[in-house]
DNA sequence: AATTTCAGACTTGTATGGTAGTAGACGTAA
DNA sequence: TTACGTCTACTACCATACAAGTCTGAAATT
């Protein structure tokens, strides 16, 4: 049947394009880094054809910049872009969370409850990654039990934005754990259809997304736009406490 | 200079991409309709290669559906992505009021005048075309003014959902000139900071968009997805006004 | 008549050669 | 030293050829 198949899910064109959208959001490719079509083609032992097509999805989804017979290059972090992604993302987790609150999936309990249990185990572990996958899949099932079937494409689009900074950020089981305590305290309280608390919560759960953004700026300004901080909007609070200094080298 | 160049804006690929998304969105190539790699490319007098690029980028947009070896359609519309893609639009909207409201740019009144102006011209001409192309710069200018510079992509996203049934239920002079006064007291109402009329009435102004939806879906039944209603999701009530009916044919 | 097989005419996916445009090194001249 | 052409080695872009999967329909079989 295959109802499901995903634009040629078994292309090269598209295994490549998870790949490197992978290597990105790992940080295993800089930002601002130069992708060359050919070199990636023979890295991988693939033509050049497929490279370009998933390169073209990438920069359909702000990963890359394509810049014509000039080169193409992995997108620089923008302070502007993630402070707008995380307030938007913050208004659709909240409409989410207004209409689970009203009416929500039943059905999808087991599920959920499944999935914070891999939250806590991944927290104990202090395994980010495997977190941030299910951290994603968290957000994506609340929508789906709010009675959003399509809404995870949005999300997922506006979260790619501060990703790479969560990826980051989120280190060591302590963090980890508090995000997975959130996440129960909002399910529970959709569950009890607490609407204030369940918004109030998530409000906070989202708030600092951010907080640790001025620390990694300072110590990586070649990862940045340079922009004039002329749009304020909502900027965090610097924070003043200590952040790994760890550098990203390329594999 | 050139610092904004999109992604390749004079190449072919690109250019592709924009003619064949305007003919979807304009319903000159029905919902369901064949696009063939090898038939665009004779009638563009292209190669296959650009006329691929453009369909992925396409595809990407979820305005069409590429099915590997099978062939590549105009996606059908879909009720469920519809009311939802209008609920979290909603959601992004009332955000950027919000923002608008606490502090405006206040550079930009000159040209959003301008802009309704250009409504009040379009509107009093039924220029449905025209009226929606600057119907979406205002709500992009609102945004630029609350500070969301990057704001448009998510809501152009969002929007592209429900471009087609617009483009079919926005008929006649009556009907757009009722949206530029919505506009104009938005917009009032913004440059006043009065946030909850401003927000009362963006509210209004797109709660009804879906309004006519069930009745073009009972006359061109074809166009849809067929899908079980169970996700009701703020379903509009059905509009007893009569719709012309247009049957739209290929160009 | 109903079912299976198989050849062909499609479809999209991949590989490769060639083209036009860009950037940077270099030499030359002021 | 600085400014300005030229040349060369890149780049992404496009066209073409080939490969592989899918559907259709007619012919062979049951």
């Amino acid at each position: 049947m295959n109802y499901f198949a995903a634009p040629s899910a078994n292309s090269t064109a598209h295994w490549l394009k998870e790949e490197l959208r992978r290597a990105i959001v790992e940080m295993e490719i800089a930002p601002g880094a130069r992708l060359s079509e050919q070199e990636i083609a023979v890295r991988y032992a693939v033509s050049r054809q497929p490279v370009r097509e998933a390169l073209i999805s990438l920069a359909n989804l702000n990963l890359v910049e394509i810049r014509p017979q000039r080169g193409t290059y992995v997108s620089l972090l923008s302070l502007s872009r993630m402070r707008e992604a995380r307030l938007l993302r913050e208004a659709v987790e909240l409409a989410i969370i207004k209409q689970a609150c009203k009416a929500f999936d039943m059905t999808l309990v087991p599920e959920i409850e499944a999935n914070l249990d891999q939250q806590t185990l991944h927290a104990k572990y202090g395994d980010r990654q495997a977190f941030q996958s299910v951290d994603a899949q968290f957000h994506n099932l609340l929508a789906r039990g709010g009675g959003f079937l399509h809404a995870m494409e949005t999300l997922n689009g506006l979260k790619l934005h501060t990703d790479r900074i969560c990826k980051l950020t989120l280190t060591g089981p302590d963090v980890l754990s508090r995000l997975v305590d959130q996440h129960r305290g909002i399910f529970a309280a959709v569950l009890n259809r607490q609407e204030p608390l369940a918004t109030e919560l998530m409000h906070k759960h989202l708030s600092d997304i951010l907080s640790f953004l001025p620390t990694v700026q300072m110590q990586n300004p070649e990862w940045f736009h340079q922009e004039k901080d002329a749009q304020k909007l909502n900027a965090p609070p610097a924070q003043k406490l200590a952040l790994p200094p760890r550098k990203v080298s390329r594999g």
